[in-house]
DNA sequence: TATAAAAATGCAACCAAGTTGCAATCACTA
DNA sequence: TAGTGATTGCAACTTGGTTGCATTTTTATA
């Protein structure tokens, strides 16, 4: 609705359609990354497909990443690099609560790779128990 | 069949049953990591869930990494961690041929976790060409 | 050794998540 | 306003993983 999330749309060059500002308005202020069910859930009266492709509609542009956890489900969180479009943060998976957290200011240590291997993508995830599951 | 093939199973407590052994034949010397689909191409005339219920078995059993490269698959891979039987070694996964290598010499770097995030296993997973790919 | 009990296997079926084909609808331009 | 292309909703399909169960094999016990 907000001309301000139209902006931010039309920005990274995508049609603001009302199906892509309803998801993106359940999505732009998460902290951690999410799943296609996760928005599923949230908006039955959603179709399934048309979630899917808003949201890899927003990851090829920029506005997402699709992180993958370990848990087998495609996750994406919001992309608030300024740099070259590439995650830089380390990732959390609860092995209990199947959270995965985004440590925004956790930066992924590099490594340098054998002769031949060309980098262009790293995922750092650490998985164990996240604060909430681990007090118990 | 080999008396060594036996005897790294029941050194892990493994029952070396025919098709254990057999699962085991064409996984042990891998150094690559692989998929169940892979295994289930090589060996057309053994059943799905039995491979798929002996990888497990040999995961559970620490004689084989549970990896994932982000491509979707599970993909497994002979574990040779003398220590704590957790990877430590970081992957990288092919994005043009698929395949997964695992850099047993790459060490993955660690990182201080914030306060009440307790680390159990980490996954580092670069992505990129691999050297065969990258020279075209 | 014969038999009972337990474990492993093969098969078919199921499940979850992602993805696609296509017709209906919508948005925009001429 | 008609025509064109993009978008959407629906249903169906694909892939990979997983399970239920009857059959077979192995192991333990009498």
């Amino acid at each position: 609705m907000s001309d301000e999330m139209c902006k931010i749309l039309l920005d990274h060059g995508i049609k603001p359609t009302a199906v892509r500002r309803r998801v993106w308005g359940a999505v732009e202020h998460r902290m951690k990354a999410f799943a296609l069910s996760d928005l599923e859930d949230e908006m039955p009266e959603m179709d399934r497909s048309s979630i899917f492709r808003s949201l890899r509609l927003f990851a090829s542009h920029q506005l997402l990443h699709e992180i993958d956890d370990g848990t087998g489900k495609q996750k994406y969180c919001r992309c608030r690099c300024e740099d070259d479009g590439h995650l830089n943060h380390i990732h959390f998976s609860c092995v209990r609560c199947g959270r995965t957290y985004c440590l925004m200011d956790y930066t992924i240590p590099r490594v340098d790779l054998p002769e031949g291997f060309v980098p262009d993508d790293i995922e750092y995830v650490v998985k164990g128990l996240c604060p909430s599951c681990s007090k118990g």
